[in-house]
DNA sequence: ACAAATTTTTTACGCGCGAAAACTTTTTTC
DNA sequence: GAAAAAAGTTTTCGCGCGTAAAAAATTTGT
């Protein structure tokens, strides 16, 4: 296979002249058929692709679009920007990943490298109330930005999320429905504004049905969430069994801690008769079903929390890096009943 | 802040002419002190950066450095790409992070687009088994390419990863000591070469401590290894308990569903005295130190891994591409002693 | 078959920068 | 302080492609 070095000489081999098929690759539908089956027959031929470098040079926007997500190594946020990526590719766009590490500066230092990759727009799960807005802000004011995940009230052409609300309703209910009424249990300063709506769903559904809300907050800075909730959970149970016997996390990485300390700790956790405590939590982390025991939980849609944020985004970049107003969409959640409650 | 288009611009406003200017931002120290100090006083005063396809377009090798991942959503995989972009970056360079989802055509397309982003080198982990190796050869006789985790005789310019020798060797001897000798527990077709080396291993290590290996292969197919693990035990263990109390499984996330079948079918997992039975485990995921019970694993050199293959990388990107030998480099593995065996 | 509409070709320019050559200025060395 | 070395400047070219305008070729409609 001869290889071609480029536009120029890939047009003559071809029989067609450059700029047409500069045309064919800017959209192969823009030229008549009989031209695009000649340049795709070349293609076969010979081993020819535009150099991605000289055509983002003349373009204003490229074809890429950055995906950002608070940490890589977070199941969770792995598996959501694996969808992203696919759904990105879909839509012929290149995707770029990147992870924020937890970190607020290292965030920063994500938009500013993607700003000099001049995307056609960015899908941004901020780390949230570490995030410094007002930086994040002038980015969305230079690049068409969807955020996805933790919301910034105001910040970026939209936001697609799950509903936080739905989620703690929906575990609230069903452990108040089956049991007793569960404690809450968080970090004292959450990283992440789902957790203060989820406390704040988890007061109000309380409170309706009629039960006193008790919040049990942990201490602990950063990401390692299962760490800080197996120490929140060991001082926790260490005074004897909490107020009710059952506990809500406020996210699964914690739950996983939590019932990693009470196996340690010799407490039997489950719904069954023996079963001193129950735990039950919201996400559906990857890992939630294989916990011991295995792990009751709200899921997010994944799906649809990708495919809108992607599809919104591209509405987004075809009117041109506006939108009429900023739109925030929630998805709900799905109970998954394990044995964990 | 004044915002600058180009760099004739921002050179005419530093009072420093265009080529020199040009020569800072390819290595700063290769200009005088005085002249330096001039641009970068300018660079607080200005807002300006190079334009980036304008300088990869006209470099034989751009700044970038591509990192491949079999899987992206399994926490092993993302932590080490983490580690690895730190270093990337550290290095001067800008990392491309991409993940092959566990498909090897996918695994192709990820070069392929790789290819065209004209990296200065690339640190690949390959799926394996399943691994196109012709196209890899390929990809890797164009692109210098180092690979890491899991080897592919003869191909790329070098290979870091861990000893399984060093792994297996190190749990048998522990699990042998204190107990029972295990049987090994690993799927029929692992997808990653290590597999095969581990189970060498564990015979070579039995046979020369005297003891008969026991090698469990259990079904299934693809990249849900907990799922599979699972499966396999509950099949392994609803027929009373193995052969031997001890059960050293090839990889962590094979083991944690090990464990989840094991709470499942209310088997006592530990050391102590009540436990009916002990599983050890090679790899130590980050979430092994919350299993229940905690698991007894042979680390990775996480560290060592990602410092020694990006440091090779850029020797082979010094060296022009290509170095005088292909060289391969394993790390010992840490034992791990948690509560599990 | 002929005019109109569509598509392609020709020609030419510009994007922002790397790089090389020849020349000028500044710094170093003894 | 003069010669040598180092660093900076000027000038010029080219990378590979997007893009625009005018001319030429092809297709379409009737």
């Amino acid at each position: 296979m001869v290889k071609i070095r480029n536009m120029e000489e890939f047009a003559a081999l071809s029989g067609i002249s450059r700029p047409t098929v500069s045309k064919y690759f800017n959209n192969p539908d823009s030229v008549r058929a009989t031209t695009r089956a000649r340049i795709e027959e070349a293609l076969g031929k010979y081993e020819y692709r535009p150099n991605i470098y000289a055509i983002n040079q003349n373009r204003k926007l490229t074809k890429n679009i950055g995906i950002v997500v608070p940490f890589l190594a977070d199941p969770f946020f792995a598996e959501i920007a694996r969808t992203l990526e696919q759904n990105v590719i879909a839509a012929g766009y290149r995707p770029n990943l990147f992870g924020s590490h937890g970190n607020s500066d290292v965030e920063l230092e994500v938009l500013d490298s993607l700003r000099s990759l001049k995307p056609a727009g960015v899908l941004l799960a901020p780390l949230g109330r570490s995030s410094d807005k007002l930086e994040i802000e002038k980015f969305c004011r230079d690049v068409p930005t969807v955020l996805f995940d933790s919301n910034l009230g105001g910040i970026g052409e939209a936001f697609i999320g799950s509903d936080n609300f739905s989620f703690v309703s929906q575990t609230v209910e069903y452990l108040v429905r089956t049991g007793e009424p569960p404690i809450f249990f968080e970090m004292r300063t959450p990283a992440n504004p789902n957790a203060n709506k989820r406390r704040l769903a988890y007061i109000q559904m309380m409170e309706r049905l009629g039960f006193e809300p008790h919040v049990h907050k942990i201490e602990g800075e950063g990401w390692s969430f299962e760490e800080i909730g197996r120490a929140g959970a060991l001082k926790l149970l260490s005074d004897g069994l909490p107020a009710s016997n059952a506990i809500l996390c406020s996210n699964d990485r914690l739950a996983i801690g939590v019932l990693s300390a009470c196996y340690e700790m010799g407490i039997r956790v489950g719904r069954t008769e023996d079963c001193q405590l129950r735990v039950a939590s919201n996400d559906d982390h990857p890992f939630a079903r294989f916990t011991c025991p295995s792990l009751t939980t709200a899921a997010h849609d994944y799906a649809s929390v990708a495919d809108r944020s992607v599809a919104t985004l591209l509405e987004v970049i075809e009117s041109g890096g506006k939108l009429a107003s900023r739109s925030e969409t929630l998805f709900p959640a799905r109970l998954v009943l394990r044995d964990s409650a």
